[in-house]
DNA sequence: CACTAAATGTAATGTTATTACATAATATAT
DNA sequence: ATATATTATGTAATAACATTACATTTAGTG
C-alpha cells in the first residue's frame, strides 16, 4: 500500500478512497479475482457500486501496474514482489486457478528476443503459462 | 484439411459436417475469430446454428489439438505448422490483433523448466505472448 | 431391428465488459 | 474567490462471451 501511493504521487495518479478500497480489497486474495466478485464485496464498502465503478478502478490500477489481469482466468491480482518489473511470468494452475510470479530475467529474455526476431516488441506485464500445480497433481 | 481428416481417423473422433465447416471457416482467417463472428459466418451456412454449436464445435477441435484458443482475446484460430507439438510462442498483436505462431524449443524448455521449478506442470499449448507487430510499430 | 451412445437443435440464462450520458468533485486560470 | 475545465463517479442500459438443461436426431453396435 506504502509503495502504491508512492507510485501514485510520482506519477501524478490519484489514488482516491474508491480506487484504493479496490486496490485493498484485490491484496487480500492470494488469487485472481473477478470483476464481480470484486464488486460484491465492494458494494459492503460502497453500495452504490456498479460493474463500471470496479472496471474503472481496475483500469486505473492496470495502467500503473499495481494489478494484473489474468486473461486466462478473467481475473485481476494485485502484482506482488517486483513493483518496478513486470516482466516475469504467471503460472496459472488450471484446476486450482491459484498463480505464481515468477520473475526470471533469463525466461523474460529468451522470450522477448524470440518474439524481436518476427518483428513483434513485447509490452509490459508478464506472459502467463496455463499448467497444473504441485497441489493439484498430487 | 488433409491433415484434420488423418488425425481424427487416428483417433478415432468423427469430423462432422458441422464441425468441419467451423473448422473451414476457421482456416479462412489468418487470426484469432471470436465465437460470435464465427456464428454469424456459419448461420450463412446453417441457419438454425446457435451459439453452443459454434461451442461444441470449438471444444471438439480444441481436444484435437486443431485450433487454439487464445484467452487474450476471446477467440479462436486454427493451428497453424506445427501439427504434432503444440507447445511453442503465439504473439499476438495488441493492436491488429494479428498472431504468429513460433515453435522454438529453446523458449519453451525455458519456460518449462522454470515452471517445473515451482512445482508447477505445463500443459499443452502455446504461451501467449502480447505485443505489438512490426506493422502496427510504423 | 432394437438399443445405446454421440451429435445436434432449441431455449433460456449466466458471466464478463462496455457505452452513453448525468452529476459531482477537483484542479487551473483569471 | 469565482468561473472554467478536467477528472472522477453515479446510473442505466446493453453488448459480448459462454454455459446449462433438456429434447430430438443421427450414427454405431449387438
Amino acid at each position: 500500500m506504502r509503495q502504491a501511493e508512492e507510485l501514485c504521487e510520482d506519477q501524478g495518479a490519484a489514488l482516491t478512497p474508491l480506487r484504493r478500497d479496490v486496490y485493498e480489497l484485490l491484496l487480500r486474495h492470494d488469487r485472481p479475482v473477478g470483476a464481480y466478485e470484486l464488486l460484491d464485496e465492494l458494494k459492503s464498502l460502497r453500495p452504490k457500486a456498479a460493474p463500471v465503478t470496479v472496471y474503472r478502478a481496475l483500469d486505473f490500477l492496470l495502467d500503473l501496474g499495481l494489478v494484473h489481469r489474468v486473461n486466462a482466468l478473467n481475473a485481476f491480482s494485485a502484482c506482488r514482489g517486483h513493483e518496478t518489473d513486470h516482466r516475469g511470468l504467471v503460472l496459472i494452475c488450471r484446476s486450482c486457478k491459484a498463480t505464481v510470479e515468477l520473475e526470471d530475467r533469463k525466461v523474460d529474455n529468451t522470450i522477448r528476443r524470440s518474439a524481436a526476431e518476427l518483428g513483434f516488441e513485447t509490452g509490459d506485464g508478464p506472459v502467463e503459462v496455463l499448467g497444473t500445480c504441485a497441489g493439484c497433481r498430487g
